[in-house]
This record gives C-alpha cells, sequence and structure tokens, in this order.
DNA sequence: GAGAAATATTTCACGAGTAAAACACCTGCT
DNA sequence: AGCAGGTGTTTTACTCGTGAAATATTTCTC
C-alpha cells in the first residue's frame, strides 16, 4: 500500500520555477525530522503538513473582510449556502452543506436571526422541521461582501502565478474526491 | 493586482488524468455560486475553498492514530517540536514551533507533565524562562507513534499517484513561503 | 542603584465547538 | 387506535483555544 513517494524535499519538476525559492517552515521541520530519523518516509508531511499550515495561515489572513461586517467565517457559509441555493434551507441540510455539526448551526441560527439576518418559518405539514430564508438585510449582506473577499483572497494568492494556480486547484480537487469518497469508511 | 485566473472549472492541464474525474464538493459549490453570480471571479474559492476542506477531512482522519494514543494533535505537535529539535525547548520557543498561542501551550503542557511525557526545570540565570524536555516514556511514545502516523497518511493520500503529489507538495510549498513571507505586513 | 520599560510565563473570563441526552413530532406496524 | 422506533432540532455539560490582565523577573537608563 505504501507509496514510496521518497523524492528529494526540494526537487520538484515543475518547469516553471526558475531559481532560489526560499524554504517555507514546513519544508524545515521536516528537514529536522529527517535528520532524526532518516529512515521515515516525510512524504505525507509535506503534502498534509502544509495544506494544515496554509489552512490556519489564510484563515487569519482571510478573515478580514469577514470581520469588518462583524461574521465569522462560519457564520457565513452558513449564509453564503442560503445564498447560492437560492431556496430555504432546513437546519439539517445546513448542517451538511457547512460541514458543522448540529449544535452548531443551532447557535449560529440564534445568533444570525437577532441579527436579523435570516429569518425562519415552520414547516406546515412537520412541525419538526424549520425552514430558514435570508432576510433582505441578509442578501444584502452576502451580496456586499462576496466580492470583498474574493478580491482579497485574490491578493491573498497573488504569490503563486496564474498557471500554478490553476494546477493547484486541480490537485486539491482530485485528492478532494479521493478525501470525500473513501474517508468514510476508513477505520484503520 | 487580480489575477484574472479565468479557466473552466475543471478543465485542467496537467496530461496525467486519463477520464471521468468526479466532482469534488467545492466545484459543486463554485458551480452554485457562479450561477448565482456569474460575474464575480470565483477562482480563488477552488483553492482556499479546498484547501480547508482538505484541512478539515484530514484532521478528523488523520488523527486516528493519535487518537488510540490519547493525544490531539495539537499534543503532538508540541512532542513532537521537543522530539525533532533533540534539545529543551522554553514555552515561547514551543509557542512559536507549534504556531499557537501562549496559554494553549501553558495548559497542554500541564497536561503533558500530569502525564509524565515532559518535563520542565528553570533556567539556572533567568529565573523567568522555564525549559522543557521530553522525558524518556514521551520520547518513547513520539517514537512509537510517528511511523504508524506517517504510514496512515500515506493511505489517506495514496488516492492521489505519486507525481500527483509531488506537484501537490511543491505547489503548496510555494504557495506556503508567500503567505508566510507577506502576509504579517498585510492589512487590507 | 533605583525606578521604568521590557520579557517570559501564567491566570482569568469568555466564546465557540462537540457529543450525547433530551425533546418533539411523525410513521409504520399490528 | 396505540405504541415502537425513527427523524429533526435543541439543550446540556464539557473541552479547548484565545486575548488581555496579572505576575515575576531581568535589563536599561540616568
Amino acid at each position: 500500500m505504501t507509496a514510496t513517494n521518497g523524492r528529494p524535499v526540494d526537487g520538484a519538476a515543475r518547469p516553471t520555477a526558475p531559481s532560489a525559492t526560499r524554504r517555507d517552515t514546513v519544508a524545515a521541520v521536516v528537514g529536522q525530522w529527517q535528520t532524526v530519523h532518516p529512515d521515515l518516509d516525510t512524504g505525507p508531511m509535506e503534502i498534509i503538513g502544509r495544506i494544515n499550515r496554509c489552512a490556519a495561515l489564510l484563515q487569519q489572513a482571510e478573515d478580514a473582510p469577514l470581520r469588518r461586517a462583524g461574521l465569522s467565517r462560519p457564520e457565513f457559509d452558513l449564509l453564503g449556502a442560503l445564498r447560492r441555493t437560492g431556496h430555504e434551507l432546513t437546519p439539517s441540510e445546513l448542517t451538511r452543506e457547512t460541514f458543522s455539526s448540529g449544535a452548531a448551526v443551532t447557535k449560529r441560527l440564534k445568533q444570525l436571526t437577532e441579527r436579523g439576518l435570516v429569518e425562519r418559518r415552520g414547516d406546515t405539514r412537520d412541525r419538526r422541521v424549520a425552514h430558514v430564508r435570508l432576510t433582505d438585510a441578509g442578501r444584502e449582506l452576502v451580496d456586499a461582501i462576496l466580492p470583498e473577499q474574493l478580491a482579497y483572497e485574490t491578493t491573498v494568492l497573488s504569490g503563486l502565478d496564474d498557471p500554478g494556480q490553476g494546477e493547484l486547484a486541480t490537485l486539491l480537487g482530485e485528492l478532494l474526491v479521493q478525501l470525500e469518497g473513501r474517508l468514510g469508511m476508513l477505520r484503520v
């Protein structure tokens, strides 16, 4: 099973990189591990470590335009789900759509309702279920923030050239398909 | 500044992919946004969204071997920092090394000390600083877990072929260098 | 050499997420 | 009809991380 992906830490095959690419922190960490345990295949760290670190850094930076609007990223994800689907969603649909737990969705809905960004109505047939929709204010807020957010994200990513971004998106997509497909049934 | 990376959502240039690559959830989300706001450049989402989603999925799956040892990932990161540097570290060095806040490090040190995985001694010169080191038990634990962890991560990533993994690691490294360098001074 | 500023670490109060229990309601079986 | 079990949502109890204040010590400055 073990893919022996034992290539050198930095010797990339991509023809783009012309010269002196500085070392990122993950490379440094991996280097340390390799001197302590030269026998181990540290390949996975270079992907997983970097994904985690990128996620952390991006989250910190990325959320700047959101914070200005007084929203956290999970809150924005919830509003965004309502906006992009274009129709009402039940709380359980929102948990699926935003990949978070039911309890978290309940709390966020409470807050967002109090702020008048979201409304709920009960189902007429099944009185267990609720239907949540954006208020006008909520829709306007999302529509106002989204372009700012995307513009900001664009500049954050601009350190990587365009073909690089395309490749990165594609590779992450391939990985994600595998993870989403296979990960439910992995109990190693 | 805006990199017009307006390529089709899935039409990749990588010569490897032979056929029917299924759509990942992020692609679906991006598709929804594009029908609602056809004018927006959703390029950044395909990277940032995927990084976040991958990080979330990996974290969930990846930590399985750690949990068996009763460690959370942040705890393991702390122990790992001590192991890979090979010498004692002060709490502040640990905050830098593990990218977490001072308060978090203090709490984790308390727990790990109680469990006998870590020891502390005061500095002789400067009585403000503490020096933390792994106990024998701590070192043995890290050395026992790390290979399992890496093997597990290898199988988790095995859905992506070897050259793909190499490219992905390289691209993430390039992005990370940019983020780590530039992100401190971004106040947009 | 006595404050003033700086540095290392811990404590505190709080917000946010989670799993599991609780609750409310529906549905299918007999 | 009546109830066993399933489903949608909320509540509860708890953990963990955070920023800001508190504490303890050193270093600078005059």
